[in-house]
DNA sequence: ATTAGAATTTAGGCGTGCCTAAATTTTAAT
DNA sequence: ATTAAAATTTAGGCACGCCTAAATTCTAAT
């Protein structure tokens, strides 16, 4: 069993490295809320580990046994996001709070509980798609909304998760996944 | 917040506390499954934040605060495990496994949505009373099974929670709290 | 009252994951 | 090519919670 703080790394990594190719010691330290230095010292023991590739200076990537931890983690992660919203009316804006604690305790039991009962969903409740349990991820097209002009139509395919302000925003314009919007003006 | 170590020892003093009037190290150490040293250290950490009362060679008991935490943890754990067995059809014998990992990470928002959706419950699914959310724990005068002899009746009210085999095997006999059973031979 | 054995505590150590401060390496500007 | 600034790593420390081994204290038998 790994640490919830190697899962935390692993998951953190994943993230970042889906907008940067190679993901840089300080970005990972950011995300993370702790000292470069820290994240140094785990990136060893996470290379030691065979988790994740690294050359000093040249930052990070994970290995494919990595991934797949970090995307083990990623479903326990969304599928209780969306069993909070469903089954315990948790609003929008919180579930990932408490996924960020729940993910590191659910067994495979459980786990698959919840899958049975949501129904073997594919989404979260902002859009993200939900790992398979072999760990396979939907690859999707989408465009950010800045990059949107004038005039265009849209469909919103995911919000950020983790910013709780922005999501009780979202949420009181009704802007959630699927929903179809139109640009008037910037 | 406590740690989880910190939740772990003053919910195991609690329940030793039911059934010895002093609790000694060794018994404190067997029910944690650590060594003795390990937890006469612990001990003067709680003795320290005045969650126990604590003398030398003499045993420890819970203060005040600290009964309040552990009946806190215990109402979590309770609570969990009603849920598991209810709302996601956990096996009996194995809800107190997973409650043991969920009660340290279960905030207060979703232990108030979770006692709602049970409809305030007052007893867990081995008949154990859950704390209500003051601290206050029902108090009640049972007799042992083995307290019983040959043509007894009774009412089956609390079975341990934590002996997997044991529960499995009561549940075979269909032996749950509320049952009625007569003593037929010993 | 003495003493052997049991229980408990103290002493010293280890792994994890964090920190700050100092040293090193990379990068980008001149 | 040099150098200043930024990024990264190393070094040394700390808190937590566990361990083993050794010392201390208690208990009960004689």
């Amino acid at each position: 069993m790994n640490s919830q703080a190697v899962e935390d790394y692993l998951k953190a990594i994943y993230k970042l490295q889906s907008s940067q190719p190679k993901v840089v010691t300080s970005a990972l330290a950011e995300h993370l809320g702790v000292n470069p230095a820290s994240a140094t010292g785990m990136i060893k023991k996470l290379a030691e580990s065979n988790l994740v590739s690294y050359e000093r200076y040249q930052g990070v990537k994970l290995t494919p046994p990595g991934e797949k931890i970090a995307l083990e983690v990623i479903r326990h992660h969304r599928l209780v996001e969306l069993y909070l919203a469903e089954a315990l009316s948790v609003p929008w804006d919180q579930v990932h709070d408490e996924a960020e604690k729940w993910e590191h305790v659910l067994s495979e039991d459980l786990e698959d509980r919840i899958d049975e009962i949501l129904g073997y969903p594919t989404i979260d409740p902002h859009g993200a798609p939900i790992p398979s349990r072999d760990g396979n991820i939907e690859q999707r097209d989408t465009n950010l909304l800045s990059e949107l002009t004038q005039g265009d139509s849209a469909v919103i395919i995911e919000v950020s998760d983790d910013d709780t302000d922005l999501l009780r925003y979202l949420g009181k314009l009704q802007l959630y996944p699927q929903t179809i919007i139109q640009i008037i003006s910037i």
